[in-house]
DNA sequence: TATCAAGGCCAG
DNA sequence: CTGGCCTTGATA
């Protein structure tokens, strides 16, 4: 198994560019299973695996085994060395998101438990990506397609860990055609890693078998049905269309002439914001906060603390890309866009989130892990450090008095992604013009305001505003601890997080003092490389949780 | 009523 | 202990 992040990850690869070449079966593809790889039988336990892998796994939880590993924690786990070494394959099995609470306490036979709809919900995604992915398919053979890339079915299990290691569409036994999923949450906020690399070195990729990822879900334009103009919307009736036959790129343009005419405001009415606010779930992202908590502990008398952090900031990070990647002001944009202003957004994001989980869903500071040792929640929401928390908690002190609702959180969240500065800033954004279009209300935040959230006053969202540079002070110092750590060889590398850290370094041009606690070394970037002075003194701010 | 993910069984 | 097959029973 690797380390870090992916632990185990790159055990066995499939080249998904043959996934098309399959015979279309009823479910299209054979699936492996993500521990061993060997034929997948069903879902068990969370997620789609094999017979012997459920067995193993309920075997254990169900007599408490105890393992212990002879060599050093990082067997290959496969189909023909998976007896070997137990210790590792159960780790795995929790790493690729085997859920312990699906084994029953009461060992009751029988029924259904609480994982069904989001088996369904899985089963739906994987087959939406498939069908996808065979348009695109048709797409490239008939010469249409600009992008080759398609939505690959996933590998994503359906509440597991990011994993390099192949998971992909349906089960064989399954055909059910489900009702069409939820267009804008994934059940599991991660991507594999292939859009790891994607994601942060252009559509193209590298590193993983088909690199490419599931781009049409994003190249897709927004559902026809949320298209409404303002004043439709604030005249109480919400007039659905569809862009009439020519092309959606001519609706459009026949709009923003009617529009001129008539001087009414472009789409993004609130209905829209309604419809992200419903995206929002946030027993989710805390399900699967604790769920990874969990599993990373679960056997164990003591983890790195610093390493689980990383790992859930990885998970978290997974869930940032993927909500704006797919919601209709985002995922019109050049896939090169979204990753720009991505990376230059990132770190705002994960600790808006936090605050948002701190106001609405009682987050606390702390947790006590299963083996009982302290994980620092408030430490998780600053990237690390814990040299801010007082500001962290003006803010939130902040936030509270202004009533900062979930409407809200979802427009800051649009805001810090598509903010007029953030493209200001991000350079050589391939189609600037496109990212500005797509802000909604391209008038600026008060638009977007006073489009979306129209009952709020102006003194209101300036006050909101303001603390948008605060935020942002916490999380370029976030950034900068994590940086300091990595460079120091503390953080797991090869990560999505790390990538975003190292990218966001790239385009820095400018010598900044990095994560500078009072002795510790000085970090700085310089013309895109990392220097260093030499005074190695051990941090005193910023442990680690 | 069919489905399918739980637990159980037992030969190897 | 493993893993293929069987039984069970809530849910769609």
């Amino acid at each position: 198994m690797d380390s870090g992040l992916f632990p185990g990850v790159a055990t066995t690869t499939l080249d998904y560019t043959s996934l098309a070449e399959l015979p279309d079966t009823k479910e299209g593809i054979e699936e492996l299973c993500p521990v061993c790889g060997d034929k997948v039988s069903g879902y068990h336990y969370g997620l789609l695996t094999c017979e012997s892998c459920k067995g193993f796994f309920k075997r254990t939880v169900q007599n408490k085994k105890v393992y212990t590993c002879v060599a050093d924690r990082s067997c290959q786990i496969d189909k023909t060395q998976r007896k070997r070494c137990p210790y590792c394959r159960f780790q795995k099995c929790l790493e690729v998101g085997m859920k312990l609470e699906a084994v029953r306490a009461d060992r009751m036979r029988g029924g259904r438990n609480k994982f069904g709809p989001m088996y369904k919900r899985d089963r739906a995604r994987k087959l939406q990506l498939l069908r996808q992915r065979q348009l695109s398919q048709q797409g490239i053979l008939s010469g249409g397609a600009r992008h080759t890339s398609s939505g690959v079915a996933s590998r994503t299990p359906p509440g597991a860990t990011p994993r390099r290691h192949p998971h992909t569409s349906t089960s064989r036994k399954r055909s059910r055609v489900p009702s069409s999923p939820r267009p804008h949450l994934r059940q599991t906020p991660r991507r594999p890693p292939w859009q790891l690399g994607g994601l942060v070195a252009g559509s193209g990729g590298r590193g993983r078998p088909s690199a490419s990822g599931p781009v049409a879900p994003i190249l897709a334009g927004p559902d026809p049905a949320l298209w409404v103009t303002n004043a439709q919307s604030t005249a109480g009736g919400v007039t659905t269309g569809t862009p009439p036959t020519g092309g959606r790129r001519r609706w459009r343009r026949r709009r923003r002439r009617r529009g001129r005419r008539t001087h009414s405001t472009p789409l993004y009415p609130f209905t829209i914001i309604r419809e992200l606010v419903e995206t929002v779930d946030d027993q989710e992202w805390q399900a699967l906060l604790f769920s990874l908590l969990q599993n990373q502990t679960y056997n164990q008398c003591e983890v790195d603390l610093f390493e689980l952090m990383c790992k859930v900031l990885q998970q978290n990070l997974f869930a940032q890309v993927d909500w704006p990647r797919n919601s209709c002001f985002f995922k019109d944009l050049k896939v090169d866009d979204q990753m720009k202003l991505l990376q230059h957004s990132w770190s705002d994001l994960l600790i808006l989130d936090h605050l948002h989980q701190r106001i609405h869903n009682r987050l606390q500071d702390e947790t006590t892990l299963p083996n009982g040792q302290k994980f620092d929640l408030l430490s998780l929401a600053l990237l690390g450090t814990t040299q801010f928390a007082d500001r962290f908690h003006a803010i939130l002190n902040k936030l509270r008095d202004l009533n900062f609702d979930i409407s809200d959180f979802v427009c800051v969240k649009f805001i810090i992604l598509l903010n007029p500065d953030s493209i200001a800033d991000v350079r050589l954004l391939s189609d600037r013009r496109a990212v500005i279009a797509a802000r909604p209300g391209a008038t600026g935040i008060d638009g977007i305001y006073s489009q979306c959230l129209p009952r709020v006053s102006s003194g209101e969202i300036q006050k909101l505003m303001d603390l948008l540079p605060e935020l942002h002070f916490l999380a370029e110092n976030g950034e900068k601890y994590l940086y300091y750590k990595h460079i120091n060889g503390a953080a797991p590398t090869q990560t999505l997080l790390m990538e975003m850290l190292h990218n966001q370094k790239e385009i820095e041009e400018v010598v900044t003092p990095c994560f500078q606690p009072s002795s510790a070394p000085h970090v700085y970037i310089k013309g895109g490389s990392v220097r260093v002075s030499s005074h190695h003194v051990r941090p005193e701010g910023g442990s680690p949780p």
